[in-house]
RNA sequence: CGGGAAGUGGCGCAGGUGGUAGCGCAUCUGGUUUGGGACCAGAGGGUCGCAGGUUCGAAUCCUGUCUUCCCGACCA
């Protein structure tokens, strides 16, 4: 196994992917693009799975499940969504194989052509629409309030673990609704819970938009979002709510009988996010030791880790160890104890700081003596001595403050990077300084074209509640309104 | 999908002018160890990414192909 990380400083994107690796999150696999999340990486994610479930839960919506593959016909019906996800979709085209003419494996059975062709779901939006016609007849059926945990294929060029690979794991909500005010409001609320849990789940600050015309999803009239900014100064689309309007309920006529006697068009929303937050997260609080976890997301809280000569001393720590494991698990906490005797104390110290534990409960007989443990902090990497009475109670706090700690040096980060600018080469060099900058548009997907080609820089979003504020568009010099959220961008 | 680099025991690498593969770490066994990735001794493990070709003989030369990384165009 190897050891050292590189540094964030030396090279952020190898600390990155060395970091998947030996943290054990994820490895690539024989397919390319494609990954195989292992068993820690998947533990973090099903804690998403949980706490964003029972938000979703909360707010009304119910999960149902929808078919990988999607009529090739399906796809073509919502001009605006082909045009956008048509280059980078997976097609089936044959139902069988056969024995290689030469004895060599199979080859494609040219005689088992399908007469549709399907599509790999890139997202559900066609097929589900296609399904709701059935459901909706009566205002009565409305609203429908659905959500799908799913793997999509989007057939990407060039991929990185958790933050663009081909095939995904995410979560897609649809819903379908009487009026476009309540459509809207849908799209708001869930962009609301996205941030709540980001902030207080993924301990990850962001900034609240709405997408610029060229940043919009493909049929989308709206597309609201969640910015996240990393380390390196580059931000992170966390999490996108879409208002669609009625052109997804056009194109598949999904229409209903309104109070009023009139039929219509139901208004719709989606709104998702994927195994991409593995990335943020990694991203925003991990640091040269290795992974850096959250403590409402470790798979483990609480590591206790033996220091002992001897089965005497082993039997003697493990007493104690014992009794202070069942009284964190009677607490709700995530502990393990770790008693393996064929590694030593300093490379478990060094594993579990690798894979982000939040605190380590070192215990050798000299602790035992004095009736204290040696803490340790994985976000600060700090120690102290704390007394073993008491201990187990203090422990769901010490998490809480981790917890809070996580996001208070993110947002402090986030603050710090936020620059005003007003000039072009004050914008070219906090583009290249890295970080958010916050700078006059004149409002034309144009200017925004000719920004992203100088500077590689993207509108991000234009913030919720921005203030309106006279000025001129900082490549231009035509008048703007506002300010909007540039950055460069994973 | 274009340009560059790379694939050799589990991991990191050497070898390379063609002659049948080696080092470090990891693994296994035994012993000594255990407060920040222990030490000694012994052992196991590789059809050199894959498929063709050249050759008496290919890890090495040629062709194709797959995968990964970096840079571009595209993107959650």
């Amino acid at each position: 196994m190897a050891k050292n990380l590189t540094p964030r400083e030396v090279d952020y994107s190898k600390w990155y992917n060395e970091l998947i690796i030996q943290a054990d999150l994820a490895e690539n696999s024989g397919v390319r693009g494609c990954m195989v999340i292992k068993p820690h990486g998947y533990a973090i994610w099903e804690g998403m799975q949980a706490e964003l479930d029972r938000r979703f839960k909360e707010t009304g919506h119910e999960n149902a499940y929808f078919p990988l593959f999607i009529p090739k016909s399906y796809f073509s019906k919502e001009a605006a969504h082909v045009d956008g996800f048509a280059k980078e979709c997976a097609v089936v085209t044959h139902y069988r194989l056969k024995n290689s003419p030469d004895g060599k494996g199979v080859i494609v059975d040219e005689d088992a052509k399908l007469e549709e062709e399907l599509i790999v779901r890139p997202t559900s939006e066609t097929i589900i629409w296609d399904t709701y016609r059935g459901w909706v007849k009566s205002y009565r059926d409305l609203p429908i309030l659905v959500n799908q945990w799913a793997n999509v294929v989007r057939w990407e060029l060039r991929t990185r673990l958790f933050l663009r690979t081909t095939e995904f794991l995410w979560q897609e909500g649809h819903t379908a609704h009487a009026t476009r005010e309540e459509a809207i409001a849908e799209a708001e609320q869930m962009l609301e819970v996205y941030r709540e849990f980001a902030e207080t789940v993924l301990a990850i600050p962001v900034v609240r938009g709405t997408k610029t015309a060229n940043e919009r999803f493909a049929g989308a009239l709206e597309s609201y979002c969640i910015e996240a900014l990393m380390q390196d100064g580059k931000a992170l689309q966390a999490g996108t709510s879409h208002f669609l309007g009625q052109n997804f309920a056009k194109a598949f006529d999904v229409k209903f009988q309104d109070r009023d006697g009139q039929v219509k068009h139901v208004w719709a929303t989606s709104w998702g996010v994927s195994t991409r937050l593995m990335g943020a997260l990694v991203m925003t609080h991990s640091d040269d030791s290795g992974l850096v976890l959250p403590p409402k997301l470790a798979p483990i809280q609480v590591v206790l880790v033996p220091i002992y000569r001897g089965e005497e001393e082993l039997l003697a720590i493990s007493l104690v160890a014992k009794k202070l494991v069942a009284e964190l698990r009677a607490k709700g906490v995530r502990v393990k104890y770790d008693d393996r005797d064929s590694y030593k104390p300093g490379w478990k110290f060094n594993e579990y700081e690798l894979k982000g534990v939040p605190l380590r409960l070192g215990i050798g007989p000299r602790d035992l003596e004095n009736g204290v443990v040696e803490l340790a902090r994985r976000d600060t990497l700090t120690k102290e001595f704390v007394a073993i009475e008491g201990l187990a109670d203090s422990i769901p706090a010490r998490l809480e403050e981790i917890q809070q700690a996580l996001l208070d040096r993110a947002s402090a980060r986030l603050a710090a990077s936020m620059h005003r600018v007003d000039s072009w080469a004050e914008f070219e060099a906090a583009i290249e300084r890295g970080g958010f900058v916050m700078a006059h548009w004149d409002g034309s997907p144009e200017t925004e074209d000719r920004i992203k080609e100088q500077t590689k820089a993207t509108i991000r979003c234009i913030p919720i509640d921005n203030p309106l504020e006279d000025g001129a568009c900082v490549l231009t010099g035509r008048p703007s309104i506002q300010r909007v959220l540039f950055a460069r961008a994973y």
